[in-house]
DNA sequence: CGCCACATGTAAAAAGTTACATGATTAG
DNA sequence: CTAATCATGTAACTTTTTACATGTGGCG
């Protein structure tokens, strides 16, 4: 999948390594993120398949740069993944929701800890979301008017964000109260 | 994470591999699911590490099946790791929305058709775990009554699973409106 | 002086998926 | 006769995480 969301970003411009881990922490960490040592072994990989290719940039004072850019067959890639349509809703994988399923026989103070931390935590999630999208609507939307339809596809991706957030959020103080009444 | 789960319901009773399937299938696979290959080899490895035992029986006209029983250190293993607190929000990793994300040069029919397939899918789980809600009012609270406490937790969990069903298909619908009239 | 930003990698381990492999019974 | 249920496993592969590894320049 790591190599889907590489190829997508090189496909609006050659990017280095660093950039795109930069750009996936700030724009798709909320539904897909990846460490640096996948991104630059996946984009090695990806080159080795000739679906990119690199150069080297040396720049001074500063370490060197290797800058991708996505090739034809990279981008053939792209457009077949995206064609191949999902036949299936995506599995979750919620650390939380294991804890507090196997949470019966734990100290209830505890318990209720964990949870208030969570609500804080995704409070900060959300905060965060709204934050990015007065910032696309304000500044990235003038900046870059060849991405409009893309950044209303952002929208919808951001959107789902800060819904799931605040639908985390009022089910983690439903259940605090309901676990505080037990 | 998976040897936790095994853990914590190899701690309510013994069960084996087939059977720890099929109970993570009814109950957490909402919220994280194993492949039976997977479970198997878990189990075998922390037999090795001595967190349960393991006994084969012989059945009559059935193949025989391998009992696991959790140890004191298995359930020490979970209590700690139930007791350490998690400081993190989980990462979520929603397949469609890195598709949607770089989506705004796909044949805007095709979006439709998936989205809408989605909203079904969707649609599908949440009538399958508002079921299960009635299932375990009705039916578990009763059979089991010495799991009433743990019951408590599960529903808390159910919830969370019909809540984000709920907020997805909301974001569905509102998503293919707003491509619809792009 | 210490931390952050810049910048790129490798190695090893853990986790998870997919495919291969077998075989009886029972219900439709 | 065909599919599903019961029942367990291995092997290969892919993906992801964690740790190791290095080095400069600027800011407070």
């Amino acid at each position: 999948m790591i190599k889907y969301i590489l190829l997508g970003f090189l496909n609006y411009q050659p990017m280095t390594g660093y950039q795109l881990k930069q750009a996936i922490d700030e724009s798709t960490a909320h539904f897909w993120h990846a460490h640096h040592s996948q991104i630059y072994t996946t984009l090695r990989q990806m080159e080795g398949e000739g679906l990119v290719t690199s150069e080297l940039l040396q720049q001074e004072s500063l370490p060197d740069r290797r800058v991708y850019t996505i090739q034809p067959a990279g981008q053939q890639v792209l457009k077949d993944w995206l064609n191949q349509t999902q036949t299936e809703a995506s599995p979750i994988k919620e650390d939380l929701l294991v804890r507090l399923f196997f949470s019966a026989q734990r100290d209830p103070i505890q318990v209720l800890t964990e949870l208030r931390l969570q609500f804080e935590l995704h409070q900060a999630k959300l905060a965060a979301y709204l934050a990015i999208g007065e910032h696309i609507v304000n500044e990235y939307a003038k900046a870059n008017p060849a991405w409009k339809r893309d950044q209303q596809f952002w929208r919808l991706t951001l959107d789902m964000g800060i819904h799931y957030e605040e639908m985390y959020i009022a089910w983690l103080q439903n259940s605090i109260k309901k676990i505080e009444t037990l």
